[in-house]
DNA sequence: GGATCTTTCTTAGGCTGCTTTATTAAGCAT
DNA sequence: ATGCTTAATAAAGCAGCCTAAGAAAGATCC
């Protein structure tokens, strides 16, 4: 590493830096300077520059290994933090982390439902107001606000292109109504996206390459990330993991989403005999989902089968997303992984080392988010981090105009 | 675009100028200036420097649009060249190209078959000297040698990892003897990769952002490119198509390459009784595959259902691939698509008008390769090119140790 | 307990690739 | 010819990295 110069694109050295200590802090200047290959000097200015920005503090001395023992550096999760806010039909979800990526508040209040979008604005950033107040977070310590939504967005322009249960909020442009609203940058971005960024930034994706964070709301996304950067495609709709091919009952193709998503579950489970004996409502399919999930844990073979069903045509779509990406590591979130999370982990894994094309050379870390539920709000208030503190973006087509 | 930094990493700027050039050209220095974003005092110096490399040359003047006309610079194409070598089981193909990508010479030569490895690297040197004496190119305009084989390699070590006909090469490092041979650099990919940084090199893909070429030989692959920069995953095992899972016959789930590659076509005419009119050898399976391919082009039902039947399974793969990466663009080469290319072509591009998931939003533009017998050959000497010339490389892990 | 060694961290000065600003060059319009 | 517009270069400055050198703080040896 002598005499060669190493750079990273646009000044994003202070993020990778960022992301090592808060990965591995506390850790020492000489460490990072080891692991970024930036040299002893500029180590101390960049960690110098984040220390004057109150982003990280020093923490006391390290083992000496024959000399001066090291300073040791380390986040300092309470000087920023971030909120992520779901949309969902039956509710939305707000949540606030620190700069570590924990949660240190969370808020539930009432879907969308047919409210005006306008209206909807307002009370979004009336409630984030008060969330704040209410853990006495000052608001300049707020990084900004990720809003996560399901379905296919318009990232350019910060709004909704369509989806099911939320239809009034085609093409408005929700992200800088809210950002006016609030007086906060605020984000948009898919709860799979979102996800996967929540992952990264908690720490617990630390020397992985080729990361999915499998989504299974309403329908089926993965968040895909290399090196801790996300992958779009051409037009931010790369990883709809429900649109794979899988095998119908009757050998006819169908995409996965419809066979193995909730909804799918529950629309087979009623048409069984036994469907009555779950208790289900038909009014809220997640809820639905979750009584046979329950069941199936008590050991209802019936329920416990439409569940392996489900699982094991997830696990044929993930064997061919992970191959296609060479994916060594898999998260599992969403309100689908609630209950029956082990079960889908048990039959992924397993399909992944009888099948996975590069088995023999490297594995792949299969786990379920610590926090299926609000792994898409936390990674929408991730994301806000990831964006304010240490952006990044893939290949070079962000400098070439037209 | 004012006052604020434009930054390619790592001195990338002078390869994002060339491929401009190379794609664009000729073109003026303001106009490289706005494509990039740099100032045109900076593009000055930059294309100053690719003139004093004797890279480009200035071709003339432009069209005046009311004040001075600028004067216009392009690609030398005769300045540099590279070589490609792809080894099969049956032959070993060679090919020069000049910096445009234009292929300048051919030579075949008999497959590797069963020599040892190191005299096999002797006669392959030996090859490429002659065939460079022959096309009168100077061996200190070329830039190296790209050497492409099939199956999964050591890109790390440059070898060959394991091969269904090439067994005795398994772990020799053959690109660093190739090299002290040659006194050359040498790079090692493999068939589909090196296919599509063929595309890229040769302006086939302006304009594209998520890019795959389709590579069908022995097995099926994928390389994919995302602004022009390949996606190779956490072990270099991306792309790995022919794994996709596809739906058999009796419903029962195979993997694509066990229906669609060339092998399972000939497999399944040999079962056919038309198989003697076909005049099927069994010898060589692309041999086979091309006589069953002729026999569809000139109006036999049966072998044209045959490759029916692959180009659909390939087209459900390739819908999935394409959902998955959200492609905007995609290539097919290899022999398996020498005569049969346009059904599969048109297969493919049916498949995604009807299905694609971001079909509202934006097409794929499916195309047959312009040469598919050599597009891995000139593909190896691509990258060479874009090793030597515009180095680059996906996300940040690579500064990163450990 | 002091001298020396080792390791950590900072300072100083320099290079490179970019920027901004200013100047020269070369055409069009009147 | 005179000015106007566009193209290209020149000059000076800044930022992010480097190397080199030194200061700080403990470990080790006698």
């Amino acid at each position: 590493m002598v005499g060669h110069r190493v750079s990273f694109a646009g000044g994003t050295s202070r993020g990778v830096v960022l992301d090592l200590i808060r990965t591995r802090g506390p850790i020492s200047r000489v460490a990072l300077a080891e692991l970024t290959g930036l040299t002893q000097a500029t180590m101390s200015t960049v960690v110098r520059q984040l220390l004057d920005e109150g982003l990280i503090l020093e923490t006391g001395r390290g083992e000496s290994t024959g000399g001066k023992p090291p300073v040791m550096v380390d986040i300092d999760p309470y000087s920023r933090f971030a909120v992520g806010v779901q949309l969902g039909r039956e509710s939305i979800t707000y949540v606030a982390i620190d700069l570590s990526g924990a949660i240190v508040g969370r808020t539930r209040t009432p879907g969308v439902g047919s409210t005006e979008p306008a209206e909807m604005v307002g009370r979004l950033a009336a409630e984030i107001d008060r969330t704040l107040a209410g853990l006495d977070i000052a608001k300049r310590s707020v990084l900004g606000v990720g809003v996560v939504a399901p379905g296919p967005l318009d990232l350019a322009h910060g709004a909704i292109l369509r989806s099911p249960h939320l239809s009034a909020w085609s093409n408005v442009p929700i992200r800088d109504m809210l950002s006016t609203a609030l007086g906060l940058p605020v984000l948009l971005d898919n709860d799979a996206t979102a996800a996967a960024i929540g992952d990264f930034w908690s720490g617990r994706l630390d020397g992985v390459t080729a990361h999915a964070t499998v989504y299974m709301g309403t329908g089926i996304g993965a968040g895909i990330l290399i090196d801790g950067i996300v992958f779009r495609g051409a037009s931010s709709n790369a990883g709809e993991l429900g649109q794979v091919l899988a095998a119908a009952d009757d050998g006819g193709p169908v995409v996965l989403e419809d066979v193995a998503a909730p909804s799918a579950v529950v629309e087979r489970a009623r048409s069984t005999a036994s469907c009555a004996r779950w208790g289900l409502t038909g009014l809220d399919e997640f809820d639905d989902f979750r009584r046979i999930a329950l069941a199936a844990a008590h050991g209802d073979a019936e329920a416990g089968a439409l569940i392996e069903f489900s699982a094991g045509h997830l696990a044929a779509g993930v064997l061919t997303l992970a191959n296609l990406f060479d994916l060594d590591s898999i998260t599992l979130a969403g309100p689908g992984f609630g209950v029956a999370g082990p079960t889908y982990v048990t039959a992924i894994s397993r399909r992944l080392e009888t099948d996975l094309f590069a088995r023999m050379r490297h594995g792949v870390r299969v786990r379920l988010s610590p926090d299926v539920a609000n792994a898409a709000a936390i990674g929408g208030a991730a994301l806000v981090m990831q964006h304010e503190l240490a952006p990044r973006t893939m290949g070079l087509s962000s400098l070439v105009a037209r």
